[in-house]
DNA sequence: ACTCAATTTCGAAAAATATGGAAATAGTGT
DNA sequence: ACACTATTTCCATATTTTTCGAAATTGAGT
């Protein structure tokens, strides 16, 4: 992963609205969750919320499909697991660095 | 971890410069890196480095300590691995939900 | 074609962020 | 106290982000 998108893909979820909106697809699993009822948990204006998700499908956190009227949000599991992979080689927090990390904490 | 926590760090290192940054201090281990250091390996403005790294001492990602006029800087990595476990335990991308990762990747 | 519901785009204002030059401060040695 | 270096704060500006009402769009059913 370029540094770069490792950047976009924190800086999306580094905005409380997002983040929690990303929980909540998280929370809904593999069956998703429609706009609407994501906007039903959030209680945050429909364009506002539009934005919101944008950002997240634009930085391939979260993906979209359509089912009728009504559009289908998903958590992206791979592309969370790229970004904490990203983390975890980058900032040494992983098990191969336990040593280091345990030193840290001691 | 709370959410707002976990946002604030996460926009820290959304920024290319910042994770860059936290990137060079993650490298240079438990020995840190003078703030000058640092500025020979990023050339920019020793007042825009400054407020970079405010940034993330204030959100608890990086700490610093003074040495003569000098003041070193480490990676946190206690904070890091708090920030990756919430991601984890949030956004199931850890080995307890691999069944559901797997079918993502599918 | 028409209508209804779901969602996005437009447009615009307020707030926050990023950047950096210049001045101020902190720390050490003399 | 003075000089020197390292770093931060002050200040201002350009840019980006956030927010959301209103209008436009999309898709399905009639």
């Amino acid at each position: 992963m370029k540094l770069e998108k490792a950047a976009s893909q924190l800086e999306a979820l580094g905005n409380p609205t997002r983040l929690q909106l990303y929980r909540i697809l998280v929370r809904a699993g593999d069956d998703g969750l429609a706009v609407g009822s994501v906007q039903g948990k959030l209680d945050i204006p429909s364009s506002t919320l539009s934005h919101h998700l944008k950002r997240l499908v634009d930085t391939g956190l979260v993906t979209q499909e359509r089912q009728a009227t009504t559009l289908i949000c998903r958590a992206n599991y791979p592309g969370m697991n790229a970004l904490i992979g990203y983390l975890a080689d980058e900032c040494c927090a992983d098990a191969a660095c336990a040593p280091a990390v345990g030193k840290a904490l001691a």
